[in-house]
Order: C-alpha cells, then structure tokens, then sequence
DNA sequence: AGCACGCCGACT
DNA sequence: GTCGGCGTGCTC
C-alpha cells in the first residue's frame, strides 16, 4: 500500500481513496479516483461520492492506495471539493483516537468535528443568505438559476438543486456560492448565542446646558411629574457614575418604565443597549497592564517549573483569586513563541465581554468558535485556523475539533465543569480529557484550572501525574462570605425553627429583606416530596420503569418520576389498602417556595428548577427578574450555583445540606463539595460581606467543614464512615477495578446500572453509583450480556470484551438520554 | 444514516 | 387476501 504524500504516481495508475463518510458506519469506504484527479487527492481533502442507492455525501480522504478492492467493483469519486486538505494529520490521528476511546464510529467524530457547511450531502438545505446584498449581474448562469430558485421557493436541498441544473455536479457551484456569502448551508435553526444585554440611559446633550435643563424640568413638573422625577434621579445617578442603568434609573427614581419610555420617546434620554459580562469576575479582573500579586507570581512561577516536569498542570484556585491572569501571561508567552493556543470555556463562561478582554493582548489573532455561532462564522473560524491567521482560540467544547497544527498550549477553565462533557450524539466525549490526549499528540501543555477540582484531576495531580499548583489567595482582597452552620436538630429542640427555616436564617432573611438585599435558598430537591407514604400499609408509589418513588408535584397534582419522566394521577386513597391516611414524606423546592411565602407573604418568592425553567426562556427570564430586583427570595436545586453573579444577592440559605452529604459514593460528595462552594461564593459582592446559612443535622460533617474551611477534601484518603444503607464500596476501589471507564462512557448511566448487575455476578469487585434507568433499554443490556456470560463464564477480561462488543453492535442512536456520567481516571 | 427486504398482526 | 409495524442487513 501507498501512501500519496510519499508516492509518486504516474498518470496512469489507477488511484483508490478509502473515505470517512459521516455516517455511523463502523468502516472507511474505498472510492476510485478518475484519472484526471490523480495528482489532486491529498489525504485530508473532501470528496462528493455516492454511497447507497442515490445519496451523495462528502467524505474525508482517509487513505490512498493503488490496489484495488478484491471483492467489488470501487465507485468513482464524484467530485474532489478542496484545494488544500480541510482537515489535516493530526485531526485524523485525533478522530481516530475518539472514535475508539468513546467507542463510536470516526463518522460520528467526523460529524461532530465539521461544520455543517463543510459536509453538504444531498438532503441539506439551502437558504439565501437575508443579511447579505449582492449584484446579481455578476453571477454566472447557473449561479442565477439557482437564486432565482430561491425567491420562489426559500428552501431548496441539494438534490432539488441538481434537479434544477440538470446536472449532478452542483457541489462546486454551491461551494462558491457559499464562499460568497450568497447562500446559508442550513440546519440554522437553533438558537443563535444572545450576549446579555442591558439598556443604558443617557440625556440628550442639548439639557447639558442648564437653562434648558431648567425649561424642561418647569414643563414637565406641570404636565409629567412621574417624568420630572426620573430627569432628577438620571440627573443625581449621573454625577456618582460613568453609566446609568435603566433598571437602576427605574429603581432610583421610582418613575416606573413607562415614565422612561414616555422620555425616550420625547429624546429626553437615549437609551443605547450594551452587551455586558456573564462572568462572575470580569470587570475588575482584566484591566490592561495588569500587575500579578505577590500570590500570583509564585503561583506562575511554579506552574512553568512543574511544566517543565509535567505536559499537565492542575491549578486549584479559590474563587476571585485571578486565575485568568494567569491564563494570560501563559497564553501570552506561548502566542509569543509563535505557537498556537486553545482556551476551552465552559459553554455558559463565553461571553463576547471575555473574547473583548483577551482581544486587548491578542489583537486579531484571537477567534472565538462556539456551537451556537451560525455555519458561515464556524466555518470562518475553521479557515482562519486553518491558514493560521488565528494563534488564540477560544471556545467551548467543540473547538478541540479545530484544525491545529502547531499547538503550544491548551488552557482548560473550569475544569471540573459538566458541560466539557458531551452527552447526546456520539461521540460522547469529555472536551478536558480529549485536550489531554491533543495535548500528548501536539506536544503542547495542558493548563487546567478550577476553583473545585474534580477528583479525577485532583487524584492525578496528587497522583504525581499532573502537575499541581494552588493559588489560595484573593485577588483584589474580596471578603469571604460570613458562614454560619445551624444545627436543625437543636433548633427543632428548642422549638425555634419554623416549617423548614431555622431562626438564625429567618433572622438573615429578614436583615436582607430589610435592607432591599436578595436572598437565593438552595433545595437540591424539586418537586413538592420525593416520597408518599400510606401510614397504614407504608406503601409507596413507586415509577413502574425505574423502581424508585415518584414524586409529588403539587403544581401538576402528579406523582412524577425524575428519571424517566414517568407520571400518574396522585392518588387519593392508598391501592394497596384503600387508606386514605396518604403522607408526603421530605420536601422539594415546591414546598420550601410555598411555606416561605406562608411567611412572608409580602415578599415576591419565586422557584428556579427544572420544572419552572422547562420552557425556552424561563431560565433567562428569572435571572432577569432577579436583576432587576423583582425577586426577593429565589428558591432552586443546583441550578442556582451556576456560574452567576448579581450584586444585591447577600444571603444564601442552605435549606438541608445533608441532602448533598449523606449519599455513600463519591461523586457525589465531589458534588456536594462544589455545589456548596459554588452556591456559597454567591453571597455578597463589591464591598458588602456575605452571609452565607448552612442548615444540616449533622454539622460536624467532614464535607461540610471542609467546604467552610475551603479546605479540599483530601479524597484520595476519603474512607465513608460505615453505614448500614451503604450497598457499595468507597470510591478508591473504583479506581482499581472499574468495569474501565472507556467502554462504560458509551453507554453512560446504562453502564452504571449494568454495573448493579453485573455485581450480582462479580459481587463487589464491580463498582458503580447506580442511577435507575427505563426498563426497555436495561434489559436489553443485561439480557445479552448475562446469555454471553453464561456461555462463555465470567472473567473480567471477558465482561469487558462483551461489553464493548454489545455497545458496538447496539444502535445507540435508540438509547433514551443518560443522566450522569463519570469522568475517566486515566484519559490516556 | 437511509433504504430494501421480510416477517407477523388488524384491516378495507 | 393486503397494509404497515419495525427488526435486520447492506451500502464501496
């Protein structure tokens, strides 16, 4: 066999390419090159070829060979799309690598690697592109043909388009069309990335003369007095600060939003809409010229020392502790040796305000690449990679799939954040363990930093694997939140304690109620009560897929399971005896919202789960809400710690944290951990301390005081104290004889409720949290791994080979969604 | 991923 | 007797 790059071919050997097609198929294609293109053909260079009856796809060149395939005649390629190979060497070795560490298909890599519009097959829908003016005079025949086409019918496919022309080969004159900016390559229909955005207020300029300031002040008293009032407080707000908020205008003024239109209207005020940041610590953070702290000198100094040792360095920052300073000095070094950088976010992180930050040291040489820019801008970003104009890229997840190469530095923020994963289509990989593997293949660094490392970096850094950096000083001296930890059981005791709510948190609550301040309350726990219990027969409703209790949801009166999304009716007498004795056992966020309001009826609580935040703007719209101060209170699960900053919020309430604590495996202490540290880091901003109330049973809790003390647990000795509940071993165990992550990443929460099985088998020597799943998929599993057991006996090695072998042939396109996954130990 | 082929249940 | 459910296999 021959490779092109290395062979010179004469005109007349007959060429063969074996194609990566984007498809779930398990193997590479094998397509002949006309003669004409032989000179043309470079392994990473697109192709159209046929594949099945009528479909065309655009492959990738993967291999080129001069023998020809022995058992069936090769079709030709159809048409050879690139000039300069799309997707080079280093991209090949790296699909090829995940498609075999997460157990998928390289076509399903390849899906995920390109843009769409790099992968035209002839289904695609193309669309003119509205925003762009151009001269029709200057398109060719066809060219007007086909846009011609598209005022009448918006929509046309590929193959619509060959139909048109009469012809089959289209590819080249849509690639132009593309290139021009004429046309869209869809699938466009998701969600464009929105920047927050806030309105800014200023005055016309004409009222900076103070005569006719007077003049407007004297007409509006008499005929808008609600006006007057906002002129006054814009007037005042002004003098303290560079920019007035509408909202804070709103507020300060009391005019309410319909006196400021009435204003902007008249053009009294303009009003000018900013993007502003997402991110927690922005603004004071990257000021140009910045000076490191006497901290963060030492911290940069070692992070290049261990580099020096180690391809991978962990950096454990606290919060506020200016992490991305660091980032850029290294960054900034790197960029300067004339090597490229990738800077992975967490989706939620990227905001255009950070990509203006870094543009400041890195000019026009910084790209921004996100799954929710549209086709044309990935693509632009890809080029741009490609021809290396860009040396910075930031991005989320997907951006591993960009065409690097010369790669110095991989900066992975965040790195303990979920959103790295990803779940739904193959491949189901981990962007922070991939940029290790890319790291390795690159011969770059890998920098991953977190305020609350996941324990599979921190066991590798401790480990020795890693290197590892701490930096547990504040930047800017930002005062920790104050911590209280209040003993439920004593408050009980004392009969001090209403409905859930200690006094020492309805005396916070009530502080900052006072002081127009905001308050979050962290429930891990939607829903109304977890559990209904019959106090006759001590039935439970339990979900008929998953076996575990339903839920009650006062809002829908339903019983509900969290699982699999399975409901019934809540029934009014017991159907196991008839007793209409029925309890609802525990609480959910449901019931902490409605017995605070109990208490304080005048306040406006409101809820942020799952449940309130299911439509496609509620999550926004509460978080505006909160903002703008017409929430007092917010009661919600997890979704509350999120990345999120708000000045007015001051108390944080932890309703019952033995909820995160008391489970035995240990993931979910690593959760717990980071739940508490990000849920408390919310409390207080600029100049107002925190306060942050911790409510449990057991306040001497190792977790817990670990968390209050920022002192990381030590996992790597963690033992949980016995328990009689506890089925399974500790975590460390996992670590020895994991049923190896590899094959159960795949399956997901399918493969730890596969390790419940299979443990009936290896009894404790498998070991895995299990998360109930839906029935169907389940005993698919279990079934035809527990037949191959009984034929061929129960080694490990065997399990494991069984395993891949079911996950291989099963359509995983057919698995319902997972819910958890966990992280691999050792991403090599 | 598509698409054809094929084997069992409920229908004009 | 046929329509159509989706399980299985194949596509260079």
């Amino acid at each position: 066999m021959l490779e092109f790059a290395e062979a010179k071919y004469t005109d007349r050997t007959t060429l063969f390419v074996e194609v990566i097609l984007p498809l779930a198929i398990a193997i590479n294609y094998t397509y002949r090159v006309p003669l004409e293109l032989n000179d043309q053909v470079a392994i990473g260079k697109r192709v159209v070829v046929q594949f099945g009856k009528s479909k065309l796809y655009t492959a990738i060149i993967a291999r080129i060979t001069d023998r020809a395939p022995e058992k069936y005649e090769a079709k030709y390629i159809i048409e050879l799309l690139d000039d300069v190979p799309v997707v080079n060497r280093e991209q090949l070795q790296f699909w090829t690598w995940m498609a075999d560490y997460y157990l998928c298909n390289i076509g399903e890599v390849m899906n995920a690697a390109l843009p769409s519009a790099l992968k035209l097959a002839s289904e695609t829908k193309i669309t003119l592109n509205k925003e762009f003016e151009f001269d029709r005079s200057e398109l060719n025949d066809r060219e007007y043909l086909i846009v011609d086409a598209l005022d009448l019918q918006p929509e046309l496919t590929v193959s619509d388009i060959a139909k048109l022309l009469g012809q089959k080969t289209v590819m080249p004159i849509l690639k132009q069309l593309f290139e021009k900016n004429i046309i869209i390559i869809s699938e466009e229909v998701s969600d464009r990335y929105k920047p927050r955005r806030k309105t800014y207020i200023s005055i016309n300029p004409v009222y900076h003369n103070s005569a006719q300031l007077q003049e407007l002040f004297e007409i509006l008293e008499r005929r808008a007095p609600k006006q007057a009032d906002a002129v006054l407080a814009y007037m005042k707000l002004s003098r303290q600060q560079k920019a007035v908020l509408k909202s804070e205008l709103i507020e300060a003024s009391g005019a309410g939003a319909a006196a400021i239109k009435g204003l902007i209207d008249k053009e009294i005020f303009f009003a000018e809409e900013r993007t502003v940041s997402r991110l927690r610590e922005g603004d004071e953070e990257l000021e140009a010229n910045f000076e490191l702290s006497p901290a963060q000198q030492v911290a940069l100094g070692e992070i290049k020392t261990q580099f020096e040792q180690k391809d991978v360095v962990l950096l454990h920052g606290v919060t506020s502790s200016g992490k991305t300073q660091l980032y850029i000095k290294q960054i900034e070094e790197m960029v300067n040796s004339g090597r490229q950088v990738l800077y992975l976010l967490p989706e939620i992180a990227l905001t255009t305000h950070i990509v203006e930050r870094l543009r400041k040291y890195f000019g026009a040489a910084i790209g921004v690449y996100h799954s929710r820019f549209n086709d044309n801008e990935r693509v632009e970003v890809w080029q741009k990679v490609l021809n290396g104009q860009y040396r910075v890229v930031l991005g989320a997840r997907s951006s591993i799939f960009l065409p690097f190469d010369d790669l110095g530095l991989i900066v992975v923020d965040e790195e303990h954040e979920t959103s790295y994963k990803q779940f739904d289509p193959a491949p189901r990989y981990n962007a922070r363990d991939a940029a290790i593997y890319m790291g390795n293949m690159y011969n770059s660094k890998v920098l991953l930093g977190s305020a609350t490392p996941s324990f599979e970096s921190y066991y590798n850094a401790k480990g020795g694997k890693y290197g590892f950096v701490e930096l547990m000083e504040r930047y800017g001296g930002v005062q920790l939140p104050a911590t209280d930890v209040v003993s439920i059981t004593e408050e009980t005791k004392k009969k001090t304690i209403q409905s859930h709510f200690t006094s020492v948190l309805m005396q916070d609550i009530g502080n900052a109620l006072t002081a127009k301040e905001q308050v979050i309350l962290f429930q891990n726990r939607r829903g109304y009560a977890p559990v209904m219990v019959c106090r006759t027969c001590a039935y439970t409703p339990k979900c008929v897929n998953c076996d575990v209790s339903l839920t009650y949801h006062k809002s829908s009166g339903r019983l509900h399971c969290h699982y699999c999304g399975y409901r019934e009716e809540s029934p009014a007498v017991c159907p196991a005896c008839g007793s209409t004795q029925l309890e609802y056992k525990g609480f959910g966020t449901e019931k902490i919202e409605d017995e605070l309001q109990l208490l304080l009826p005048d306040s406006k609580i409101a809820r942020m789960d799952l449940d309130t935040t299911r439509s496609k703007n509620a999550f926004q719209n509460i978080l505006n809400e909160l903002e703008e101060k017409r929430i007092d209170v917010l009661v919600g699960t997890q979704m509350v710690a999120k990345g999120l900053d708000f000045d007015g919020v001051t108390v944080i309430g932890i309703i019952n944290a033995d909820s995160l604590l008391k489970y035995p495996d240990f993931r979910a202490n690593e959760r717990a951990f980071q739940m508490l540290a990000q849920v408390s880091g919310r409390a207080g901003r600029r100049g107002k301390q925190g306060k942050v109330v911790i409510q449990t049973y057991d306040p001497g809790n190792r977790v817990l005081k670990q968390v209050i003390e920022n002192d990381y647990i030590d996992l790597y000795n963690t033992e949980m104290p016995e328990r009689k509940s506890y089925k399974y071993p500790p975590f460390y165990r996992l670590i020895n004889i994991n049923i190896k992550h590899k094959e159960a990443e795949v399956l997901h929460n399918q493969a730890e409720y596969l390790a419940k099985e299979l443990r009936q088998h290896f009894g404790d020597r498998v070991i895995g949290p299990e998360y109930p799943m839906v029935g169907r998929i389940r005993n698919y599993f279990i079934k035809s791994i527990l037949l191959k057991f009984e034929k061929d006996g129960v080694s490990l090695p065997k399990v494991r080979a069984t395993l891949r072998e079911v996950i291989l042939n099963y359509n995983t396109t057919k698995l319902s969604k997972g819910s958890i996954v966990q992280p691999d130990v050792d991403p090599y």
